[in-house]
DNA sequence: CTTAATTCGGATAACATTGTCCGAAATAGA
DNA sequence: TCTATTTCGGACAATGTTATCCGAATTAAG
């Protein structure tokens, strides 16, 4: 559904939620290792997220990641790494599929999709930090 | 969403469904000239589904593909070609992730992938010929 | 000022997916 | 039987994704 890259985009946000406190910082090695991702490839997609305006980051000693200062959705995250193709490209991959001129798949995929990004859009990290901290929601294994 | 082959094969499928009569087959060229897809991997993807039996061919001059003789949903496409990913993988990726140890996002999911997975187990190929025939859906462009 | 810890940026490697090419095997029809 | 047409199967090329490596820039702290 999602890309690699934007399973552990997901996962970074989602933990760097968990752990925010008054504009603490977390560095790579707590994050890769929080989250059970490859630490050379999860830095590459920090710094997606913090050239998207979702995270902050800070260099040197003490340095690291943390959120920016807003609440953000699910989609936010997903556009991010992945663009819009998930919720905008038809499932039969035809370039022009719309109500006009549809595949045959149209109408059922269409709720499909709406159904993803009403999730997506009404999903902020906020509303899924709750279980880890609680210790009954996992980012690894 | 969906691969590109596996794009193709649903394509593929619902082409042949639309113009299926008493065992006529439909030869390569014409099935990749009627998606629009490249005519070498089409082949490939044809070869695919024929192991996998959702089609039938036949060698030589005259020869071609036909669909298998029995209904056949959009989930026997789909895992054909995709495998049971899309309606079994976890969104965040994790290896374990179910009820007992789920991911922050398993709730919300869990909804989603049982909605597509309604869909693709509900819907047959003949469904969606339909349009086709009459002319106001469309497999290319 | 020096050192050590950190993010940043570019190059590159490993792997998967998409796509092409070509000869072999099968087969209908002359 | 011969030929033309088709699917089959393997090798390979092109592209995209995932992942690693390393030096440069930044910065806190001694």
């Amino acid at each position: 559904m999602f890309s690699k890259a934007c399973e552990y985009a997901l996962k970074i946000m989602i933990y760097l939620c968990s752990i925010q406190e008054e504009g603490k910082l977390a560095g790579l090695k707590d994050i890769s290792k929080a989250i059970g991702s490859p630490e050379a490839f999860t830095a590459k997609i920090l710094q997606q997220l913090v050239r998207s305006e979702l995270l902050q980051s800070l260099r040197g000693p003490t340095g690291g990641f943390k959120l920016a200062n807003r609440p953000i959705t699910l989609l936010e995250v997903v556009t991010a790494i992945d663009g819009e193709g998930i919720v905008k490209k038809c499932v039969l991959g035809l370039d022009e599929c719309s109500g006009d001129h549809p595949c045959p798949a149209h109408d059922k995929f269409v709720a499909i999709r709406d159904h993803l990004k009403g999730v997506l859009t009404t999903t902020q990290l906020v509303d899924l930090k709750g279980g880890i901290i609680e210790g009954n929601r996992f980012l690894k294994l």
